[in-house]
DNA sequence: TTCCAGGGGTAGA
DNA sequence: TCTACCCATGGA
């Protein structure tokens, strides 16, 4: 019998959910499916006891940004340990608990067009977990956005946890089930190319507590010195430190890749081609908060042409 | 068919 | 720290 049970989250103002979901492309990456027309997001989720179950998120009213409804279906009825679990996970994933009035503060006192930002920009959607958030990274690497696609998508579609209601919808699967698989298996059906064995040595070395990737996500260390930490896992380079860095709520650090090279190419350099190093310069002077200031004139150049 | 993508690992300077 | 070379996969 299919349950639904509606939950309520207050978030902290100012919030924008809209620009949240989709502030990049991990909104289409399954288990999480973006509904454009509803403005609203899908996520199939396992919890604890081990239930899996469907969470549509969604604005309750645009008039008040500070709501975001969460419709729950499962096959039994939740627990109220669920339910907390539920609320937590959405808190994490919405970023709901980072302070930015810091760097709302600098967009205000720069005036237009950043002053547009303090009106709740700036929580870049993430994933529950950092296993699944260094999965997704390493498969943006070298790989056009319909690769990465289809990578999680195959990931999903063979190795999540199927929803009792609906096989065909399933979670992120976990680092203890990609570790269990033999290589060969594992590599045939995700196509993934070089990163599958990437991600298979990734999940036995969280598996065997060799990596504790929660840990590194809420690590106080100094910024470069976690960026060693994530440099030390196979897979992630420069540009995927930085993603994770940024995923992990540090905004010191930018993304060279090609979208960040062609868009301060077009952008800054008259066409021109910049080193790194030149382009670089431009976001200088925002120190801790570069990469916000970054996808905020990214997110505005391409939203806007 | 060829090219190359939201790069990274490794070896060798 | 920098460079050269190789790396699977699939879309264009």
């Amino acid at each position: 019998m299919i349950q639904k049970t509606d939950l309520i989250i207050t978030t902290p103002s100012p919030f924008n959910f809209a620009a949240t979901i989709s502030s990049h492309g991990w909104v289409d990456l399954p288990p999480n499916y973006c509904d454009a027309e509803t403005n609203s997001m899908r996520r199939i989720e396992q919890l604890s006891p081990g239930n899996v179950v469907i969470l549509q998120i969604y604005d309750v009213n645009s008039d008040d940004p500070s709501l975001i409804g969460v419709q729950v279906e499962s096959e039994n009825l939740l627990l109220e340990s669920e339910k907390q679990e539920i609320l937590h996970k959405l808190w994490d994933m919405l970023r709901l608990d980072e302070d930015l009035s810091e760097f709302y503060a600098i967009c205000q006192k720069r005036g237009a067009p950043w002053d547009e930002m303090t009106r709740g920009y700036g929580r870049i959607l993430r994933s529950p977990t950092f296993f699944e958030d260094v999965v997704k990274t390493i498969c943006t690497t070298n790989v056009q956005w319909g690769g990465t696609r289809g990578m999680i998508k195959r990931l999903v579609e063979n190795y999540g946890e199927p929803y009792p209601g609906n096989p065909a919808l399933r979670t992120f699967p976990s680092p203890e089930v990609i570790a269990a698989l033999p290589f060969d298996e594992f590599h045939a059906n995700v196509r993934m190319g070089y990163r599958s064995a990437y991600i298979h040595l990734l999940s036995q070395r969280v598996v065997l507590g060799e990596v504790d990737l929660e840990a590194m996500k809420r690590s106080p260390l100094p910024t470069n010195e976690l960026k060693k930490e994530l440099l030390s896992i196979k897979g992630v380079g420069n540009y995927a430190a930085a993603n994770l860095l940024m995923l992990a709520g540090r905004y010191d650090e930018l993304t060279v890749d090609t979208v960040f090279r062609q868009f301060m190419r077009e952008r800054y350099f008259q066409n021109q081609i910049p080193t790194d190093k030149e382009a670089l310069t431009i976001y200088e002077d925002w120190g801790k908060w570069k990469y916000l200031a970054y996808w905020f004139e990214i997110w505005q150049y391409y939203n806007n042409q």
